[in-house]
DNA sequence: GTAGTGCGATAACTATACGG
DNA sequence: CCGTATAGTTATCGCACTAC
């Protein structure tokens, strides 16, 4: 197994590391390529408590460095976990499930009835920089530029995935008025600030990124089939920002109907200035 | 105490402008 | 045309606050 990125020593302490590097060897021989996955994920979900890292919204160090930490105990609990939740899902009528990894932009099976997904909000998480600890162990990535290059493929859903490289999408996103609108009233407040981060450009990106996806989707669903699309608004510097809204206008231009907005929670705005709902779009191909 | 919610400060690096 | 100044781009990470 070759794990490697300059940053490991700083993310993990080398007793740590020893015991995940061993736990992975032993993982990755298991032949049945299920059974594999499956405790890679168990395996990835305690890593960043044996970790350096502290899990927050914009992961960060802990002030106390973790020096040692019962890498095989905290794996077999939350395998335990997993295998449990697993048996009180399983339904032994469910079709095989056909796992694809690509883009959404522009990837996808040939035919599809129904699509049910959660992608990105416009909320500043940055799931690339935060899962880079996972990733590297993974044998995802081995070094920042590639952490980098699979940033560049994200939905930009947060200001530090916003690259010249992916302009199209902004101006795509601008075509549309309330997009515009929005994009405006940030830029407005980052008014005078010479450097730093455009949460501007970053709706911008965030929804040109968004229109290829449905127009992706509507190529590939059959006529009548639906969509259901978890998603919550967000606000920056004040301005809210009406994602499920502008999500349907979107989908109504690549020839979606929608038929319900399913509000299910509100989550809160960090300055506590507005309730930001959260909702299951539910769209037709027509 | 812990999880959940974005903002702000800082700096290294790169591209472009500008004065001689 | 060259060296330097300024502006722009990308990366890193700590801080404040609230609900439970």
């Amino acid at each position: 197994m070759d794990v490697q990125h300059p940053k490991l020593a700083k993310w993990m302490s080398p007793v740590v590391m020893e015991r995940e590097r061993r736990l992975l060897i032993a993982i990755n021989a298991i032949p049945c390529q299920k059974v594999r996955r499956f405790l890679r994920v168990a395996a990835a979900s305690q890593m960043i408590s044996a970790s350096n890292m502290k899990f927050r919204p914009n992961i960060c160090y802990s002030k106390q460095p973790v020096a040692d930490a019962p890498v095989l105990a905290m794996f077999l609990v939350r395998a335990a976990e997993m295998i449990e939740d697993y048996q009180a899902a399983r339904n032994p009528q469910a079709p095989t499930p056909l796992i694809l990894r690509g883009d959404a932009r522009c990837d996808g099976p040939d035919h599809a009835d129904v699509i049910f997904t959660s992608p990105p909000y416009p909320n500043d998480m940055e799931y690339v920089h935060q899962t880079r600890l996972e990733l590297t162990l993974l044998s995802y990535v081995q070094n920042a530029g590639e952490l980098t290059d699979l940033k560049k493929q994200m939905i930009s859903s947060s200001v530090k995935l916003v690259y010249k490289q992916n302009d199209w999408q902004k101006h795509m996103g601008l075509k549309l008025d309330s997009v515009r609108r929005i994009y405006e009233e940030i830029a407005e407040t980052l008014e005078g600030r010479g450097w730093g981060w455009n949460a501007a450009d970053m709706v911008a990106h965030y929804f040109g990124g968004m229109q290829t996806v449905f127009e992706n989707w509507a190529s590939r669903l059959r006529v009548g089939g639906r969509v259901g699309c978890v998603i919550g608004n967000s606000a920056f510097n004040g301005v809210k920002v009406p994602t499920d809204e502008i999500l349907c206008e979107l989908a109504v231009l690549s020839g979606f109907a929608v038929k319900e907005i399913d509000v299910f929670r509100s989550r809160r705005h960090n300055k506590h200035t507005c309730d930001l709902r959260e909702s299951v779009l539910v769209l037709e191909n027509v």
